[in-house]
RNA sequence: CGGAGCGUAGCGUAGCCCGGUAUCGCGCCAGUUUUGGGAACUGGAGGCCGCAGGUUCGAAUCCUGCCGUUCCGACCA
């Protein structure tokens, strides 16, 4: 491609409204252009590097045996509703105003749909499909260019088998494809985590992870490698609260003022938070009326919100002050499971505090807090659960290694869905049997601006983008110094003509007139293709030209015959 | 959805307090000179000052409402 006909506009600076490396580069870069918020336009740069991911993803897929499909963005309503998702995804769903029509975020419910009627028999399984498709979240903030966008686009892919060992098997290949896929995509360091399964219902679930600044999740991983997990489902050690026994008798006493953990541990002048239970209350939304719940954890802990939805569905929401009022009768930081006046409220409390006394706890009297709280004497009915939130520097749970917290982005996410949509959808097939069973599904996505963003993020320097290997738009940029010499130019275009007529090699020649070296030199280091290949009038004269290496900043001083060979050598050699 | 901020030329901004018809830089166009790391000079084009209403002789500036957008928190590929 040259440069003169190619739309490329780059940025000298900065855009003031990006904040993460991949967003200001790829906007300085040219790739992408912000429409409105969540929205982006992939001009022609952005776009070469998004069909790379694709081919890549589309490779992989059909490795496995995949087959392609693409289905459409618009959907009825009457297909979510049937699922239950149309109330369940609520505002996260764009609906159209004026047909019963929503645009998918995510398309379980019309693959289903199509597997209905054709995958009848357990001889028609296993079956793995698969689209590269536009999907559309009307997320309540769009965040960091494309890395959270209200439109993107998604690898997504279905399995569907007749056992649940073929499930396995099923999860497994593409488990595979994934790591292959990152891999090819250039990745340094991928972390695949188990994760919740969100929205989607299901069972096991794993994520795969780029650690990165940019990233909104965090991650434990064990420091000797053999634990890692999203932080919403990670476990860890930690001693729990010992039982005492002394049946000490409750006793109120005043606090004035103590609103927090930490003004209360100041107050009665302890270190160890872990008897200063912590009392949150939370709104479980259902069907026929609102359910509270009192959540128990130890003072240093804090209530993994997650794990909490787990147990209670994904409508559990905090209690507002004055709803704590009312059920308590008292404000955030004096409540308490102890003499509830509110008989409805379901009390539960982390593992950690199981059977434990001697604990303090809020009195549901402004002020007021209890000591020689007893767990087992004094909260009758009560439940316990995992419900704290693990963190850094803990013991594994197997109390063998440590557990690190990382940022990083979700880049692509597998899991076994299991029966849910097959159930409601009635999507059956016979057995060898002849007995009718559902379909059981698993469900593999993968985000393509992610991965093109997570690159970049963790492949750029001060001066731009760093690519490599397969992803790379381009392989060798040729610059053409000098536009008055007849020879510089001669040559470049000899050159650009070897290079992608006989060796078909991705190359972009920046044969603008006009425009001086320094912004050549700055637009090839931006755009960050990997191999320079720069001719001017000062080399040319003893008959040399020069190649540099964006990512060491390596220059070699090549003879001109010489230059194509050992360019072709650089590239196998970056690939 | 809660909290904070910002909307002035393609981009980045000054002006806003204290009302009088918009500043500067980059970029763009023309010419001259330059030419290996974002050139210099000269001349030029480009603006519903986010939108609507109000106050006023007069509004970018003051008031009200709305819209857009960014960031920090609750959600997901």
């Amino acid at each position: 491609m040259r440069l003169s006909k190619f739309f490329l506009p780059t940025l000298k600076d900065d855009p003031v409204d990006a904040v993460t490396s991949s967003h200001k580069l790829m906007i300085r870069a040219g790739m992408i252009k912000q429409l409105t918020a969540g929205v982006y336009s992939y001009l022609p740069f952005g776009l070469l590097v998004i069909r790379k991911v694709e081919n890549i993803i589309r490779e992989e897929m059909n490795a496995i045996g995949g087959n392609e499909f693409l289905l459409p963005a618009l959907s009825p309503n009457e297909l979510w509703a049937q699922t239950g998702r149309l109330e369940d995804y609520g505002e996260l769903m764009f609906r159209i105003k004026n047909r019963e029509l929503v645009l998918g975020p995510t398309h379980e419910e019309v693959f289903t749909s199509i597997a209905k009627p054709s995958l009848i028999s357990y001889k028609d399984l296993p079956q793995v499909w698969y689209q590269i498709q536009t999907k559309f979240r009307n997320e309540d903030r769009p965040r960091a260019g494309v890395l959270r966008a209200r439109e993107f686009t998604m690898k997504d892919a279905y399995s569907f088998d007749a056992t649940w060992e073929q499930l396995d098997k099923s999860y497994n290949d593409m488990a595979v494809a994934y790591r292959n896929i990152f891999r090819r995509c250039g990745f340094s360091e991928i972390i695949i985590v188990s994760a919740f399964s969100g929205a989607m219902g299901g069972s096991d679930s794993e994520e795969f992870m780029i650690p990165s600044p940019a990233g909104e999740d965090n991650i434990a991983v064990s420091e000797d490698g053999k634990y890692a997990s999203n932080i919403e489902v990670a476990e860890s050690y930690k001693e729990s609260v010992e039982r005492k026994n002394s049946n000490l008798s409750i006793e109120k006493f005043h606090t004035p003022d103590i609103k927090s953990i930490d003004e209360l541990a100041d107050f009665i002048k302890t270190k160890d938070k872990s008897r200063l239970a912590k009392s949150r209350v939370y709104v479980n939304v259902t069907g026929n009326g609102n359910e509270y719940i009192m959540v128990l954890i130890c003072g240093d802990d804090e209530v993994n919100e997650k794990k909490l939805e787990k147990h209670f569905g994904m409508n559990i929401r905090p209690a507002q002050n004055e709803e704590l009022t009312e059920i308590t009768g008292a404000d955030a930081g004096s409540i308490g499971p102890a003499g509830l006046k509110n008989k409805k409220i379901r009390i539960i409390a982390d593992n950690l505090l199981k059977d434990a006394d001697e604990l303090i706890s809020g009195a549901n009297e402004n002020d007021y807090h209890i000591k020689n709280l007893d767990l087992k004497r004094d909260v009758p009915g009560i439940e316990y659960f995992d419900l704290r939130l693990a963190k850094e520097g803990e013991e594994t749970a197997d109390r063998k290694s440590r557990l690190k917290i990382t940022k990083a982005v979700e880049v692509g996410h597998i899991y076994k869905l299991g029966t849910k949509y097959a159930k409601a959808l009635g999507a059956m097939f016979l057995d060898a049997e002849g007995k009718e069973n559902p379909v059981i599904m698993g469900s593999y996505g993968i985000g393509i601006q992610r991965t093109v963003a997570s690159f970049i993020e963790e492949s750029h320097d001060d001066k731009g983008i760093i690519w490599k290997g397969e992803i790379s738009p381009f392989k060798v940029i040729i610059l053409s110094l000098g536009d008055r010499s007849e020879e510089v130019r001669n040559l470049s275009e000899e050159y650009y003509r070897i290079l992608t007529a006989e060796h078909k090699t991705e190359t972009l020649y920046d044969d603008r007139k006009e425009v001086r070296p320094g912004v050549k030199f700055n637009d090839a280091d931006l755009i960050g293709i990997p191999v320079q290949l720069i001719i001017g009038e000062k080399n040319l004269k003893e008959g040399n030209v020069e190649i540099k290496i964006r990512k060491s900043g390596e220059r070699i001083i090549s003879r001109k015959e010489d230059a194509v060979n050992k360019i072709l050598e650089i590239v196998k050699e970056t690939v």
